[in-house]
DNA sequence: AATCGTTCCTGATAGC
DNA sequence: TGCTATCAGGAACGAT
């Protein structure tokens, strides 16, 4: 499941591959908001991230937003991919590209999303995300102001992309983790200590995993087809049953809001 | 205004 | 072995 970091991995590996490309042609299997008028011919201008939304910044004026959900893929083409009859049954969209590759997104469960539109009316659709959490901009104050008074649990909070944005399942319990906050305790308890260590916790994990290109631990592929390095060393998610790295304690799961949530029952107060 | 539950979809796997 | 039920997940949406 993409988040931040895998998201973060994508969008850098495109600004390397196909900046300064032109779209010269355009393939589709399911309803996706995209002009074909609007599209081809059009310029790959660069590649940026917000939230968890890739936007491909055109020269006509236009942003392809696409965004990932939980299996979404964007695979550079080639040609063993494309034999592979499995991977070729969940492609639903081919960008040609002018220098004779393709630009392939493919999405198992179908909930991924991608909308051409206007500059301006894609920009307003991001406008109420929640702060960057990997930003200069990112202080302690800012994420105090972002949760304070929240009667919610803790976990929830962080997977608000409009309280903070980027963060998902695999981080918030790792994030926790890290900070030793059980991950049902409401944001509005929470001590000025505690918000301190979470807030640490968050930039010190999102970052760790960048420099790993994300987490692989279901089916996350990053543009060349590869694995992230993340889910080696990942601190709590999914080790359910496992010891705790920190104090061997038997690790839990549970469901919070719907999303499970795996923590250390013996560490996280 | 903030929060909660439901929904979309498919493949993997747990349980019988 | 083979079937069915459950689970996984982001975020839009409607309800409270």
């Amino acid at each position: 499941m993409p988040e931040l970091p895998e998201v973060q991995t994508i969008v850098s590996d495109l600004n390397k591959e196909i900046k300064n490309l032109r779209i010269v042609n355009l393939w589709l299997d399911l309803p996706y908001s995209i002009d074909r008028k609007k599209l081809i011919g059009s310029t790959i201008l660069g590649v940026r991230r917000r939230a968890k939304n890739i936007l491909i910044d055109l020269d006509n004026e236009g942003i392809l937003l696409i965004h990932l959900k939980m299996t979404g893929k964007l695979i550079i083409n080639s040609k063993i991919k494309m034999q592979n009859e499995k991977f070729r049954k969940h492609v639903h969209l081919v960008f040609d590209l002018d220098d004779g590759r393709e630009l392939v997104f493919s999405d198992v469960r179908k909930f991924g999303k991608v909308i051409l539109d206007s500059k301006k009316r894609i920009e307003a659709r991001l406008l109420g995300l929640g702060p960057e959490p990997l930003s200069k901009e990112f202080t302690f104050p800012v994420f105090d102001l972002a949760i304070v008074n929240r009667r919610r649990a803790i976990k929830l909070v962080l997977l608000d992309q409009y309280v903070i944005s980027g963060i998902g399942n695999i981080y918030s319990d790792d994030i926790l983790w890290k900070a030793r906050i059980d991950p049902r305790k409401l944001a509005c308890d929470l001590s000025l200590k505690e918000k301190k260590r979470i807030w640490s916790a968050i930039s010190n994990v999102l970052s760790r995993a960048i420099k790993l290109r994300g987490s692989s631990i279901s089916d996350y592929r990053d543009f060349y087809g590869k694995e992230g390095g993340y889910q080696k060393i990942r601190l709590v998610y999914d080790r359910y049953k496992e010891k705790c790295r920190r104090c061997a304690a038997m690790i839990l799961k549970i469901k919070i809001g719907g999303r499970s949530s795996c923590f250390c029952p013996g560490c996280q107060k």
